[in-house]
DNA sequence: AGGATAAGTTGACTCAGATCAAGACGGATA
DNA sequence: TATCCGTCTTGATCTGAGTCAACTTATCCT
């Protein structure tokens, strides 16, 4: 039992020895300012399954750094409707959302128990003012961010259903494989609703969508199991979209 | 002649003395600091209606101000579809999507005739290490983009035509009013297509329910001439696509 | 001014995905 | 082991937006 609060205690694991810290806030950064970094994260943070880190309208003190589970991000309306912005894994940042407004303006939910890493965003600010390789990560998070949701809003605006679930299903697995997981086999950490949701599509679409994926050969589905059988046919779909008229032509 | 020819020269108008300087970079700064800027700002550019800022792929080197005119930017597929990202406004910034990758991710073209301030980004960067307001707010121009982004994509997910177009009016509206233009009365940049692509629509749909409000007295339309007559019903068809089954409930 | 070209409107028809509905499955609880 | 509930699948039907096409109206160019 005392070891088991010993693992709890704030900060443990530094920066320095994270296994992350390739993936994470620290890239980039030589040992002395990643120690650097490792003072401003000042806690640490458990949230369970199905609990949020914050909400929409809280305020914006501090950015995270997710060391282990899964988050969505959502849009919620005023009549608890709402939309998932994202999927977050390990190594990735949350609460971008509240920069502009020191409030945030959605909510991150996480998907299985998680830990993340809590950096003040003021903390960040000035030691990103003495560290410019530091001052350009955080840019980079930010615009990469930017680029991320750009590529949300071609497949919103022209994708049709199996070209969604098959960017999606290409997305999630080059990311886990990034962190070193297979390239063909991964386990959905949300339902076919908050897929459909993030797609902009119903979860029987998306029930449908991937008995036809199935039908073809083209991935194995066991609930939330799913192995990839032919990648490149996943490619073949996403790219397809983009030569309707080229091959016509 | 003489005359005209003084006010194509190059860095005439400072920040200082623009008249967007409280939309703009220097937004907040004092003087002091808002001249400081002004030496950053090495460069304006004009650019012609449809012709190119910069395109996809471009090295990244700078984030541009607009002083006049209107753009769109758009994110191009090799085989030359492009969906549009956004329209952008005088004192708006533009390029930001370069930060993440060091080359731009989307290209930016004029809707009309077009000037703009070149900020090298560099610069920013290594003045905002010393001014923390102007860290701040460029942090801020970043993060704002991540929530506008995600209402585009709660609108392209989640909303019907209708509701769509109607969003895009008022935002359009709302943010010429902080230009001091008129709340009831545009003039529209872009062609319907063009706001279809932006919307996930097709340009017929955009016609169709433009003459929809026409007939239901919510907006005149005159080619790209628009007269919001009810801007309340335009609010209730965007606030409305959120309530239907809270007003079950 | 006039002719060419781009932009916008409107109608008829089609279809991808939504909606409604009924079961099946699997993990949690007692 | 039974049962309960959230999740998922599948079928039947409906509908909002897409597609195709014909036409009108602006705008540009010489």
């Amino acid at each position: 039992m005392d070891h088991h609060i010993k693992t709890l205690s704030p900060i443990k694991v530094g920066c320095t020895n994270c296994n992350l810290k390739d993936l994470c806030m620290p890239m980039g950064l030589n040992i002395t300012y990643t120690e650097r970094l490792n003072k401003v994260v000042t806690a640490r943070k458990r949230i369970k399954r199905g609990s949020t880190l914050y909400r929409l309208g809280d305020k914006f003190n501090s950015i995270y750094a997710i060391r282990t589970g899964y988050f969505k991000t959502c849009v919620t309306t005023e009549d608890g409707r709402d939309q998932v912005t994202g999927f977050q894994m390990a190594g990735e940042m949350l609460g971008l959302d509240g920069v502009m407004s020191d409030e945030h303006s959605c909510t991150a939910v996480a998907l299985e128990d998680a830990e993340v890493c809590v950096m003040p965003f003021d903390a960040i600010e000035q030691l990103s003012r003495e560290i410019p390789s530091l001052q350009r990560h955080v840019h980079k998070i930010l615009g990469g961010e930017i680029v991320r949701d750009q590529h949300v809003m071609l497949l919103l605006g022209s994708m049709r259903a199996e070209e969604r679930l098959a960017a999606f299903l290409l997305n999630l697995v080059e990311r886990l494989h990034a962190r070193g997981f297979s390239q063909t086999e991964l386990i959905l950490r949300m339902t076919r609703e908050e897929i459909g949701s993030y797609l902009g599509l119903k979860l029987e679409t998306i029930s449908r969508t991937f008995s036809k994926f199935a039908e073809e050969g083209i991935v194995d589905v066991n609930q939330r199991h799913i192995h990839i059988l032919d990648a490149q046919a996943l490619h073949q779909l996403v790219d397809h979209s983009n030569c309707k008229h080229a091959m016509a032509a």
